[in-house]
Order: structure tokens, then sequence, then C-alpha cells
DNA sequence: AGAATAAAAGACTTTTTTATCTTTTTTTTA
DNA sequence: TAAAAAAAAGATAAAAAAGTCTTTTATTCT
């Protein structure tokens, strides 16, 4: 679906907005560690997130990143075409460049609908709305959880 | 979304499934030409598919590859499973090893709806009711047929 | 039986993705 | 103002995916 770099950015950016501000902001090793991700790797990716200012960054001693109150607002969808490239929600399902709805493949009028679904969830709820679900009771038990509860809980 | 191994794969037994019979096969250099897509790489790809008879194959003069009555009653969900692994359709959005719906992501629940379109889209129909719109009139200009009038209007 | 045809199989190469390491720049604070 | 902290940037390395080439095996037809 999508590819690795894009997974370790979206659960970063739901990490950082669930666990940082801006007077508490995270370095790089802290989240790297939280979720059990490559740290340079997602070094590179964080600052590439940081560069179109979906998430928000700081240099020197107390720096690192966090999401400021505009950033929260935003969707998933950005985080996703930022990393994966624009096209991860509009190329042909069997990847002929010449298909649209004018010119379909036999798979075209059902992908819509696949598509549409996938849209739904990365574009209709903010970034600040998935991340709030993390700490919900019955989200309690959750990948996302246990990786914070690990962290902040030695 | 899906690996081109994958793509290709679907497009050839589309392809197959339209223009190749038990008694007119079609050799892996015809498929290749048609859909434009690396012969020696179609032809590993083909084989995968014909091991575990989702198409079928003979050797020889006049052999090549089709799909039998049974192969076109199946679905590409198959062809996806065999060529991408069996866990496209069922892996965490995030790609959280641990996440299921006794222990969802926060987006577990919303992926799902976008999951079950997917396997809609390849679940749903079988091959032959597929590959029997690519020559339908709404079809006449896709991209599958272009390849196929190309191949058989020189 | 022998030649030709085409899939099957396996080794190999290239490209892309994933991951790591090193240096530089910026900022804070003592 | 110097030291420390942390992001930014860039170069390098490893692994996986995509693509190619060569040899073997099975089948058909003459």
């Amino acid at each position: 679906m999508f590819s690795k770099t894009c997974k370790y950015g979206l659960r970063a950016v739901l990490y950082l907005a669930s666990q940082a501000q801006e007077d508490h902001k995270l370095g790089v090793k802290q989240v790297a560690a939280a979720l059990e991700v490559p740290q340079p790797f997602l070094a590179k990716l964080l600052q590439q997130l940081a560069r179109v200012q979906i998430i928000s960054s700081a240099k020197g001693p107390n720096g690192g990143f966090y999401l400021s109150d505009k950033n929260l607002v935003a969707n998933l969808r950005q985080v996703v075409e930022c990393l994966d490239g624009p096209d991860v929600f509009s190329s042909c399902i069997l990847g002929l460049p010449s298909c649209s709805s004018a010119n379909p493949c036999p798979l075209h009028q059902q992908a819509v609908a696949y598509r549409n679904s996938l849209l739904d969830v990365m574009e209709r709820q903010t970034i600040r709305e998935v991340a709030q679900r993390i700490g919900a009771p019955e989200y309690a038990q959750s990948p996302l959880s246990l990786l914070i509860k690990k962290d902040n809980q030695p």
C-alpha cells in the first residue's frame, strides 16, 4: 500500500501530534525510540515534512519536532503525498498511464469507489482528531499507545 | 498500491482471458509486445501464476499461456495474492504488526471500509466478467483495448 | 528419431528503496 | 563568548524490487 517511509511518517506525525507541543518538542532520537523505527531514516523523513511545513521544527537545545495549531488542523493526505508523491491517490490500479474516466481500464469504475474510501480515511479527519483517539479508552491497548507507554513508563 | 509485478500480472491475465483460448494459446513474446511490458520479467511472473494454476500453460510448438474455463471463473484477488503476497488485503495501513480489531490503530476502523472496497474490486467479479468488459462499446477506447488493437491491426 | 518451439528454471545485473554515517548549521544557555 | 544540543544536509551502504540473460526440459511436427 504505502511505502515504509510513508508509514513511518504517518506514525511519527500522529505520535508528535499526541505527545509534543511547541513548549515540549521531541527530538528524532525520542520519536525513533518510541516508534521503533530507524533513527537516521526517520530524521530525513521528518526533515522532508518540516521543509514543506506539514510539521514544525526548531534547532538547538530544547529544539525538536512538534505540530503547531495550524499543523494539527491539516489532514494525513498531505503527509502521504509529501512522502509517496502526489499520484498515490489518483494513479490507475493496473498502472496504465492513459487510464481515466474518459478512457477507463476495465477496473476503473470500481476502483473509484475504493479510492474514495481511501481518501476518506486520509482526508476527512484532521490530524488532531486522529491523534486524539490514541489516548481514548477504546484505544488504550492499541499499538501506538503501547509504544507511547513503553516510552513513558520505564 | 500494488507492485509492478502485480500490475503486469493483472494486465496479462486480463489480456489472456480476452484473447487466448485452449486452442489458441499465446506466447510470452506476444503478450509482452501487446502490453508493452519487459518480456523476460513477464515470463517469470506468468510462470509463477501457472505454477499455482491461476493460469494454464503448455510447452512446445503451439504452446503458450491461456485461461481454462476453471481459471476464468476465479477472481483477481488470487492473482494479487500470488504476486504480492497474502497480506496485501489485511495488513495495517500504518504498518503496525500488532494492529487488529481487538487492538486497533487509530485508523483501523476507517481502514476497514477502504479495505472492503478494494476486496470488492478484486473479488466480487470473475476474471471472465472483467475481461469481457474490455471488448464492450463503452471500453472501446480503453488502454487495454488500444493495446489489443495495436496488436491485431498492424 | 530429429528439429523446432516454447515454457521452466536459475543465475546474474541494474535500479530503487531503505538504512546509515558524517559533517555543517543554527540555537540556546551557562 | 564558548560549549552543547539538535536539526539540516549530503555522502555512502545494504537490501529489495525490477529487469535480463542463459540453460534446461517438455512437446509437437515432420
